[in-house]
DNA sequence: AATTCATATCTACAGGTATCGATATGATTT
DNA sequence: AAATCATATCGATACCTGTAGATATGAATT
């Protein structure tokens, strides 16, 4: 997760900064902001995101929305092969999205809690605008 | 986005289908939920769960969150190239994330609406849950 | 009109990821 | 204990994506 700094750039830009109004307090103020965003909390934030951004795994949690399934249930919804679906399920699960019961043989999985839902109906609120 | 069908993998699940109690049953329902599903709206909430999985990009959009900023202001605030916020930026507004607005050289970009902060804020509820 | 500047696009590349078949694991059934 | 079954993991592969440098574009300045 490590980006390349561009300094380079960065002077390249700075070196015009003071003759634009406001421009130095403004950028100051944006980076002392980002110095101050938790690297931690944004990469949880990413994973919840990534979990969701796959159009399988998008209708792994749609189907869940009807209660507790087994990956076999899920593989014949799908139809995607078993590895694949236990694939996006481990995803799902690592992103704190879905919960795993395990009953003999078969893994149970279910929604984490409403706020996946939540979730979802933002997403949508802010597409259809 | 065409996704290989695994046949053979479904038939050798369907084998077991009528052995177990309600599995046929439930299977069906499940698979006429999957066909009911619109591709089309879940191709569009794929692509902004994708605008809001990356790092940089959440970073853009909690910059935003504090008004309209032209892109070389991002790039200063985010330390990277260019070309690589540029790019972000065109990913956010593809999904609708984000909007822009031209003055002269400068293109200033800001938040779509409020659904943003709502989505966000739903994600990190999951989170701590 | 020539230069400078802000931004977008192109090209290349490294790392990430979705997929499947094959195999491993761990439970159940015979 | 041997066989069967559900699921997880491994290995390979093809595609996707984030990144930066180079170049193009289109506006403002000289």
């Amino acid at each position: 997760m490590n980006r390349k700094i561009c300094k380079v750039e960065i002077e390249r830009l700075r070196r015009f900064i003071p003759e634009r109004d406001h421009f130095e307090t403004r950028t100051q103020k944006l980076i002392s902001l980002v110095d101050r965003l938790d690297e931690e909390a944004l990469s949880s934030e990413v994973k919840i995101f990534k979990a969701f951004a796959d159009i399988n795994r998008l209708k792994i949690v749609k189907l869940l929305k009807e209660g507790e399934l087994c990956v076999c249930e899920l593989t014949v919804a799908l139809d995607n092969s078993q590895s694949t679906v236990s694939h996006h399920l481990s995803i799902l699960k690592n992103a704190g999205v879905i919960k795993e019961r395990k009953e003999g043989k078969w893994s149970y999985f279910r929604l984490s809690d409403g706020a996946v839902i939540g979730l979802l109906n933002q997403a949508k609120l802010l597409m259809e605008e």
